[in-house]
DNA sequence: GTCCAGGTCGTCG
DNA sequence: CGACGACATGGA
């Protein structure tokens, strides 16, 4: 729900409040990521050795990327695959108010009307042909969300890796990988978006272009194997560092898109 | 009409 | 392995 909700707006709203046992300031805080110091976010030699990038990046280094609620980073990612943004968004927004209940914010510019994603439980339980009204008709997904969120009831493999506090990328992938509908890129969004990990890097379409395009890697020509997305992995961390490479790369993405595809919304 | 969108999966050589 | 088609739709 939140990441429907512009920062502002949940300023106004939950001052003073109390949001999943801690108080609004806290989640705020963690929720826009603002522990993270985006000074070290890129390593200091990448600005000696990219000066012209690090002048174009500039205005997108204020970028924050959330710390989304996991199951619900499952979802919309899963409906990211080979389509626009445009109907990526039409997805998430028809499962939502199709699935999930309603809620309203009362602002100081009146109600505010809004749908929540629907929880597992609600998902577990949906029928897929129906599910696939809202994800593009598309059956295979909505089947794929619903096995994800029965397996997701029943604590995962992945979840449980999420839980035991100590997993390293590779395996955290892995696991998230078991489900029907989730490759790599996909799990590294989920690590990156859901799972607060600053050092998942995902390689769409749109990753590939600028790495091969800013950053001159020859195998970005080439097309995503599981070999080759490991490798550019590895040449994206040389670059970028290991510690924040998808926080990085996210800033990278939006200024790729807007600067260099000229794309207007989101 | 063609091509590209925040891909994944099964199949074939 | 790597290439290729299916899955689906809409905007440029």
């Amino acid at each position: 729900m939140l990441s429907q909700i512009t920062a502002e707006v949940v300023e106004l709203e939950f001052e003073g409040d109390r949001i999943d046992g801690r108080d609004a300031e806290g989640f705020i805080h963690n929720y826009f990521s603002l522990d993270v110091d985006l000074h070290g976010v890129f390593p200091e030699r990448f600005r000696t050795r990219y000066p012209e990038l690090w002048n174009l990046l500039q205005p997108y280094l204020a970028l924050r990327v959330l710390r989304q609620d996991p199951f619900e980073a499952m979802v919309t990612f899963m409906c990211a695959q080979g389509i626009g943004m445009h109907l990526i968004r039409r997805q998430v927004s028809m499962i939502a108010e199709r699935f999930g209940t309603e809620v309203t914010l009362e602002t100081g510019n009146g109600p505010l009307r809004m749908h929540a994603l629907p929880s597992p439980q609600v998902l577990a339980a949906a029928d897929p042909i129906e599910l696939a009204r809202c994800t593009n008709n598309n059956r295979i997904r909505a089947e794929n969300i619903v096995s994800m969120a029965r397996a997701f009831l029943s604590g995962s493999p992945a979840l449980a890796c999420v839980g035991s506090g100590e997993c390293t990328l590779d395996s955290l992938r892995d696991a998230l990988c078991l489900h029907r509908g989730i490759g790599m890129k996909i799990a590294d969004c989920i690590a990156l978006f859901g799972l607060g990990r600053f050092d998942a890097f995902p390689i769409d379409t749109h990753v590939q272009q600028y790495l091969r395009e800013w950053f001159g890697i020859d195998a970005a020509r080439k097309s995503l194997t599981e070999k080759n997305y490991r490798y550019l992995q590895e040449a994206a961390r040389d670059i970028l560092g290991g510690r924040y490479t998808g926080y990085a790369g996210h800033i990278l993405f939006h200024c790729w898109r807007k600067e260099v595809k000229r794309m207007s919304a989101f």
